[in-house]
DNA sequence: GTATGAATGTCGCAA
DNA sequence: TTGCGACGTTCATAC
């Protein structure tokens, strides 16, 4: 990884033209070939930059150092560099990568499992059910033996309620599935999300990732 | 901008939960009190961050550099540093910021000035005809004087369909409009949108971006 | 490789 | 503040 403070001026030319003048700013050499211009704001977003595969090329012009990077596309970032304040290279090695948990692929699966928390007797059809527009989350059977599709979101907003319409629309075409109830089912649900899901006849269900993963966590400590 | 190269490990408690096991990596922060943790790969985008507004205490646990970083909402991240490699900070001052130029509005321009590009006899009415939820991007008729609404997407998905939908039915309200065919303009539809499209009788048409842009040169060479 | 949906999305605009 | 759409979205994954 290699540090560079300069003050430059940058133009893209690629999916869109962009040009930033002169300023003070890091230029961000990765080992990956990616090369990347952060301003002291913008959080971690640079102001620009390109992503590997790419070459990345040091020339000169009237003294100057200008980078000029491209990639396969044909998409070009040139660094002119009126000066160059810092420059240090550092060896990093490979990093053993990121954990993360509580996502919805893992509240899916926390759910799928423990379908009681909705209603008694529900069993599991279904995760990822295909249909023609999409899968869906959670197909499963109620306590009545009803076909229910849940979809499970982190933040339950309006579009979470418009896809499982269209779900609910589609699999109640099917003789072998109809009647289909619905199910929204997620960690926070927005109140005009709310409010639609009610409208529309599908039940809101507020999913506590912490106590899934806790009972989950009970019934593994049981074996 | 503050450089810091360390081996460290970090804890991220907020959205999500996530650890990163020690090692090398570079510790971005901001002027404007972002924190972002980069690897020599990821391209720009890093292991790790925090967005401002955010508080950084630089404390310590057993002779090493332990930094808390907490947000308004209570997201944590905690970075552990067994060894620091370099630290170096650099005054950058404010970004004059950046100069784009983009493509997305041109589109519509385009289309407006190209309407033959979709049937013979086509004319334009409008582009951002509004309504009550909103502009639809462009209203004409068809060679056989049909009222059309077009939606115009770079991408078209499943959402652009139903804003389209949205639009038809509240413009078929309309009995000087009335019937109202819809077209779902892009320059790529992907296969779900076009199934949902087609379901409910919407056309799709393909914009080639180039092509209407080499068409409008030529006729701008004519001049 | 392509297509599809999630993202600690982020960002910007408007009601 | 919330909602909504665009992004050089990027990213991972199922097909």
């Amino acid at each position: 990884m290699r540090l560079v403070i300069a003050r430059c001026s940058v133009d893209y030319a690629g999916r869109l033209t962009a040009h930033l003048p002169l300023a003070p700013r890091l230029i961000l050499v990765k080992a990956d070939g990616s090369v990347s211009i952060h301003a002291d704001d913008r959080a971690y977003k640079p102001l620009n930059w390109m992503s590997p595969p790419c070459t990345l090329k040091e020339g000169e012009a009237e003294g100057t150092p200008v980078w000029t990077v491209i990639n396969k596309g044909g998409e070009k970032l040139v660094i002119t560099m009126a000066e160059v304040l810092h420059d240090s290279s550092h060896e990093l090695g490979v990093d053993p990568g990121l954990i993360k948990d509580g996502v919805e692929a893992h509240l899916q699966e926390l759910l799928a499992d423990r379908l009681d928390t909705l209603g008694e007797g529900w069993t599991l059809i279904r995760r990822e059910y295909m249909t023609a527009i999409g899968p869906v989350d959670i197909l499963c059977r109620d306590g009545e033996g009803r076909t229910v599709a849940i979809e499970l979101k982190r933040q339950g907003g309006i579009d979470g309620v418009e896809q499982l319409t269209r779900y609910l629309e589609l699999l109640n075409r099917d003789p072998h599935l109809a009647p289909v109830r619905g199910v929204f089912a997620a960690q926070e649900i927005k109140p005009q999300a709310r409010v639609l899901a009610t409208d529309r006849g599908i039940d809101c269900a507020i999913l506590d990732y912490n106590a899934l993963r806790g009972i989950e966590d009970d019934k593994l400590r049981l074996f």
